[in-house]
DNA sequence: CTGTTAGCGCCTTCAC
DNA sequence: GTGAAGGCGCTAACAG
């Protein structure tokens, strides 16, 4: 049998066809013994709720946007790299996940300015959202202002009071960082980074990163974003690395790490045997350079997870009465041979 | 005037709600006054019809989905490395084009074997289908024999005539390589390449490559898979690049070029400067290397934007008399400085 | 907790 | 070429 029939399953299970309803969109308010029996004969017919008919009912659109928004002013951030493809392979799979067995669909969307937030008629688009890759405050602010549907932002977000989020932890990440390199027995580490005090994530995984060498102070060496700040402040530490005052090197991301690796090569020094070197974001670059880098990874794919679980709690409540939840993921280390 | 109806429209118009209906479904059997009047109002009241009720009604799904198929048979392809996920992005933004102003939505699916093709409920799912990055025979047989709802496989797909498919084209891809070489005059080049008679498309690169230099034999080198093969092919030619027998290398693909760039680097050879080097798939690897690798792009975006529309026209048609059609994307040189 | 009932917005015969 | 009318599968009151 392949026709869905809500009423064949509820003739099967012996229960009226609303109950067959609540049990996908209730379960709580529906006794054990008929919710099994319901289950079951669901299972047995091969049915599932159609979700056009969910959400013409609903008066909704039965969709979950995931909504990324277009930024120049990112440039800082990462040069002209387009990290964020590399991420977002791993964010869909994780909605995915918990999108697939809703009632609802997913739902792709594009936005080129932040005024778009504000301009977007949301309820004729979707039922929620989720914002993908907020860093900024002034954008968890126009999403708070302007987004009219439940939403919750990812995933840069510990710090944005006022709205759902769910955030990775960068301090913890780059504690993780830092107890690996003790761990492995480097004791006198420099940091490489830049703009921390523009950009929060640097600085938090800069903290976190002391916060493993607890007993010494970390010296945190800052250049221009990307490779070529990765470059000239690891040439800047060359003396320093070759007598031994500094045995390991903690780099804020990969993309900076790139820089990094380029100058110790450059100067003969091999990662993992000459120095101890850990990034962070874990990007597919290993195939590309002559090892394997040690990073963190944010674990993109559990994030967005956990944001859309987020989401549909947010959806299934009431709305108003929104009280601000916040989640945090954990990142992971990921061990290359580089430390 | 935000809520969408019919009705309103329809009376705006003078004319019947079927009328209306008619004009987003079937034009062509409205008369002209009629309809320019249908969407004069829908324009001034912001109508737009309804996706779930439509679904509904027409018991479909509503539904479009991009199907990838995990294969671990593609180790030979890329190594380990998640090609994929790079081109994913492009080909999302290239479907949501154009499924964004259709009844349909997207909806992304993971199979984890050619076989689950068979046993999925494909109306259950969807109306349609596109199959990402179908290679092989097997893999477009499977998807003839086991997909019930219309379907176009995509993107190297150029030899399987017995399915709707949308592809990039390797021969004219590897044509405009060569031929760009020959225009900053080179004119000794070798290809590096590795299984050409089991990868198609590796083949097919070569040939067009080989294609441009009519006059002379392109030497082919073969290793394995990846940059270990690129590297090793670049370490048996290095004699004859230093003594310019060779002056160009074309790579078949940039994971592959890697390994070329590495062996180059440690014979203290430049690309650009004492030999030209040109690969195929515009990887974002540039920021990684030490200067801009030009490359061939086979265009994911405009690829999967023209499948879409194939698809949309065949679920449009009667499907059972589906004359095959097949579409061609012409790749793009993407020039850096290493011609 | 559970069943009954009234549409949600649309597409599609079927008449005209 | 056009309008009238039924019903797709479901959910949200409401009444028990």
């Amino acid at each position: 049998m392949t026709k869905n029939n809500r009423d064949k399953v509820a003739e099967l299970a012996g229960v009226s066809s609303a109950t067959v309803s609540r049990v996908y969109n209730n379960p709580d308010k529906v006794s054990q013994p008929r919710k099994k029996a319901v289950l079951d004969a669901a299972k047995l017919l091969g049915y599932s709720p159609d979700k056009s008919a969910s959400a013409l009912r609903r008066k909704g659109t039965g969709q979950i946007s995931l909504v990324s928004i277009k930024k120049k002013k990112r440039t800082p951030y990462w040069g002209d790299f387009p990290t964020a493809k590399w991420f977002y392979t791993d964010v869909l799979n994780g909605i995915m996940d918990v999108v697939e067995d809703s009632m609802y669909r997913l739902n792709l969307k594009t936005l080129h300015s932040l005024d778009e937030i504000a301009s977007i008629n949301w309820k004729q688009d979707c039922d929620g959202a989720i914002f993908y890759d907020v860093v900024e405050q002034e954008e968890a602010a126009a999403v708070v202002a302007g987004c009219s549907v439940p939403a919750v932002i990812s995933h840069n977000t510990s710090v944005f009071t006022e709205c759902m989020r769910c955030s990775t932890n960068n301090y913890q990440g780059g504690e993780i960082a830092g107890r690996h390199l003790l761990d492995k027995g480097y004791e006198k580490p420099a940091y490489i980074s830049y703009l921390p005090e523009m950009i929060r994530s640097n600085k938090e995984r800069y903290d976190g990163f002391q916060g493993a060498f607890s007993h010494i102070e970390v010296p945190q060496i800052l250049g221009e974003p990307g490779k070529k700040g990765g470059y000239e402040a690891t040439k800047s530490l060359i003396s320093e690395i070759r007598t031994g005052r500094i045995d390991a090197l903690g780099v804020v991301n990969d993309l900076t790490a790139i820089g990094v690796i380029q100058c110790l090569q450059d100067e003969g020094l091999k990662p993992g045997r000459d120095i101890g070197l850990i990034a962070y974001d874990n990007m597919p670059l290993n195939y590309v350079l002559p090892f394997n880098l040690t990073s963190i990874d944010l674990r993109p794919d559990l994030l967005y997870r956990e944001a859309s679980c987020m989401l549909l709690d947010l959806m299934h409540s009431d709305y108003d009465s929104h009280k601000i939840v916040s989640r945090i993921v954990i990142p992971e280390l990921v061990e290359g041979d580089s430390v």
